[in-house]
DNA sequence: CTGAAAGCGCTAACAC
DNA sequence: GTGTTAGCGCTTTCAG
């Protein structure tokens, strides 16, 4: 069933079709209800392949999102979705593995969909200007940043919260309240990307308060999973290393630490406090309602498509914006007895 | 940058870019290897809308997620992936908002990239023959059922728990521990899908028992989400009924449903049990770990695949699996004292 | 207002 | 082995 079958079927036209199948004017009353009918009858459903294929350019926007799990991302992409919309552009939506390649992806759905611009959503950390010049249109990084890549600045916007500040913070709220002995956890230490920033802060905030770093209180977790959240937490509380505190660098992980503390008949946070960085939905329905640093989604979202938008329409360079991580004040952090 | 192009900058033929970009033989392995230059120096990204438009047929599934959140998706998808890979064929996996309509959206995937099957996570419960006609490939309903429309038995295929019996039983659970004053959270207890047949279970296990269901106990949500399970108790409790356990139709809203007990003091399992159905990774960690009714995701996905391919490949008629789901015992149900 | 015709970029015969 | 060519289904000039 095509385009043609339909304008037989009305005895009219395909460029009449397709104009009815648009919106476009000119075309009489009469014949619009005739295609409409046929259509419907039929289940008459357009190509896309053959629609993209002829278009020189669309108004839509590209999100490519890596992690489907992701509960933060899911949040934002509400609030994107939503603003795209406002704007007046289509928004074509790409979720990929935590294995694949986020740019290849972006580049295709460039090309096939004639995008205006993109919006990734995760991604490496350490990109190239010559990987990135597949991409030919406009992007935004969202909630994450370049810091370990050589891409020039003005070439590319994004928006995330400072990393490598919000781990010093959230360190800062654990030792404030008298912990010294504060473990940490981290899917890696030196793998030039989220981790590695948090883990520089982490460090920092210890130095700062005269705290050696021990390298028997940080584990490397390998992954952002719950089950290496608690998997990690275990096997440092077995290996008897003492500490009265600990930083998780993200939420859902330390939703599981704090199981594995439960399970270890250790209570949060009377025998161990707790602190995280996300500030997930989920993590206030915990008992106790996780401490940890709110990253804006909400204010990420909006402003990356603002800025993706100034970008496309005013021409303007790559903007980097740096919204402030807040301190929510849950009940797994308390007051070290001195 | 197109085919032609790169066709052009060899001095070969179309077709012969075509060949090696499709790793065909026939190609001599000097052409090759400038052609693949040529496409690595250049950047040069196929065009998919043209593949996909002058195809014919492809070797690929469909895969239309509803709910982008929902993570007890998330973690079939990663066996359906695999099962679909290792049985050559390709996966197309398109998520949807809950708002959206996965026919129609299965119906525009089938068109465009020449599907050989469609599988469906979440939908509705009410299809009829005329609205699925739009789809011409055989398809899989993949945890949930058509219980409430007008489908033929033998035109699609079905996997997923019998959620009245899945909730009969849950609720049982909580009877036999002796409870009967039970607390019951659905989104809508009429709206012709699984909230509807759970509690239909729930009804059904109280009558069994001699147990009137009282209306003053049984909450309906408006929705899946933890904000509606953790309002709903609330509210429930401020109403003042009297009730010694709870059964949510939903993890997510059960663990916010126990965030709302201990913000109003009240400890679970001692002053409520709560039981639920799903089976969340995720509740898992959560404490007490909650009791609920596990639905085998794995097997689900794999038997979904299973018969999808024996729909496509042999020919057979729809089928209907109904998995049996089991009880997690975690810390969450107790006994009441007498 | 409406139809004919020229491609969009690619694959798959079909010739050579 | 390799090039030429005919569409895939649609939008969009350009005539009428």
């Amino acid at each position: 069933m095509t385009i043609k079958d339909i304008a037989r079927e009305c005895g009219v036209g395909i460029s009449t079709v397709s104009r009815v199948l648009n919106n476009k004017p000119d075309v009489s009353e009469e014949v619009r209800k005739k295609v409409l009918a046929a259509v419907e009858t039929n289940g008459y459903i357009p190509n896309n392949s053959a629609r993209d294929l002829v278009k020189s350019r669309s108004d839509a926007i590209g999100v490519v999102v890596r992690g489907t799990g992701n509960l933060f991302f899911s949040d934002m992409l509400k609030v994107i979705a939503a603003e795209i919309d406002r704007r007046g552009y289509d928004m074509i939506l790409r979720f990929l593995a935590t294995d694949e390649d986020e740019v290849k992806a972006g580049a295709i759905l460039e090309r096939e969909k004639k995008l205006r611009g993109l919006l990734f959503l995760g991604g490496r950390f350490n990109y190239t200007p010559a990987e990135m010049s597949l991409i030919g249109v406009p992007y935004v990084c969202c909630s994450y940043t370049n810091s370990f890549g050589t891409l020039r600045e003005s070439d590319f916007s994004s928006v995330s919260i400072d990393d490598f500040k919000t781990a010093y913070e959230a360190v800062s709220v654990l030792i404030a309240a008298g912990h010294s002995r504060i473990a940490a956890f981290f899917d890696a230490c030196d793998d030039h990307s989220i981790s590695e920033l948090r883990y520089d802060g982490y460090c920092a905030a210890l130095k700062k308060n005269g705290i050696p770093v021990d390298p028997a209180l940080v584990v490397q977790t390998g992954g952002f999973e719950m089950e290496d959240g608690y998997r990690s937490m275990k096997s440092l509380i077995e290996s008897g290393a003492g500490f009265t505190a600990a930083f998780v660098e993200a939420d859902m992980m330390a939703i599981a630490a704090i199981k594995a503390l439960h399970d270890c008949h250790k209570r949060v946070p009377e025998d161990c406090s707790v602190i995280a960085i996300d500030g997930l939905k989920l993590s206030e329905y915990t008992s106790p309602t996780l401490t940890t640093m709110i990253q804006p989604g909400e204010e990420i979202a909006r402003e990356s498509v603002r800025i993706l938008m100034d970008m496309i329409e005013k021409g303007i360079e790559g903007v980097h914006l740096r919204p402030e991580a807040h301190l929510r004040n849950g009940g797994s952090v308390c007051s070290r007895q001195l």
